[in-house]
DNA sequence: CTTGACCTTCCAGCGACTGGAAACCCTATA
DNA sequence: TATAGGGTTTCCAGTCGCTGGAAGGTCAAG
């Protein structure tokens, strides 16, 4: 699968899966004429990172998400400890955003929409 | 007012109030010292803008609400109109974190967290 | 008059991309 | 077979929103 195919499945841009492979994050193999050629596992990765990134987790944290999948050695006591430290942080995200959400709706609901400048946001 | 002092009412860092100048967001005045003086019109809008990117509006968010906060003839209908817009993207991640939160809990749930390598993530 | 806290500018770098140039490769049609 | 158009490659530079650090000027207290 060329890399065009790929993005349409995972959602991210060429650049973006090039700058994965740059940093590490996949492997992809490369055909005779350098191209690379992602398989399905690879597609499937780029479509996880594609939404572990939108939900705000950083590379390096994506990268050890990454692992649980791959690292089959890894104990299941491990692997679970891992996934509940991010289970917290994604709550921890929800939480951020729902107070956010809230302060802005208050405001939001205040605020005339009209033409008197007399919005709370102001 | 010094940077220190307009840095501890704002919550901003200096060197963030530094930057706020640099960009144009700011414009403090300047003693013959070259210190920067910051009246209280200024301490007002860092504290604003301190407000706005915690609320995660971008930077360019920020320039358009303060022009409207300097334009006070017509800015609660666009002030309205920024905020619910920047609503409704808070929306959609909270949404998509709570499907993964969901996904991902329901994985730690079933990983029974002993030594045996059959955690349903890997 | 010295100390130490404050202020200044400038330059560099971060994370995570993103854009553009120049060159190579593939396929389809004439 | 030539060519046109896309897709792909690498590399380098720029983006955003800061943040750190160096080198130096200023100020108030002791």
């Amino acid at each position: 699968m060329n890399i065009s195919d790929v993005a349409a499945r995972s959602g991210l841009p060429a650049k973006t899966i090039r700058y994965y492979e740059d940093i590490g994050l996949v492997r992809p193999a490369r055909g005779d004429n350098g191209y690379r050629d992602f398989s399905d596992a690879d597609a499937h990765k780029l479509a996880f990172l594609a939404r572990s990134r939108s939900l705000g987790f950083s590379i390096e944290e994506c990268r050890t998400l990454l692992a649980l999948y791959e690292d089959r050695e890894r104990a299941s006591a491990d692997v679970k400890r891992v996934a509940e430290a991010h289970l917290g942080e994604i709550d921890r995200k929800i939480a951020e955003l729902e107070a956010m959400r809230a302060t802005l709706a208050t405001l939001v609901r205040r605020c005339h929409g009209d033409d008197r400048p007399d919005c709370p946001i102001l």
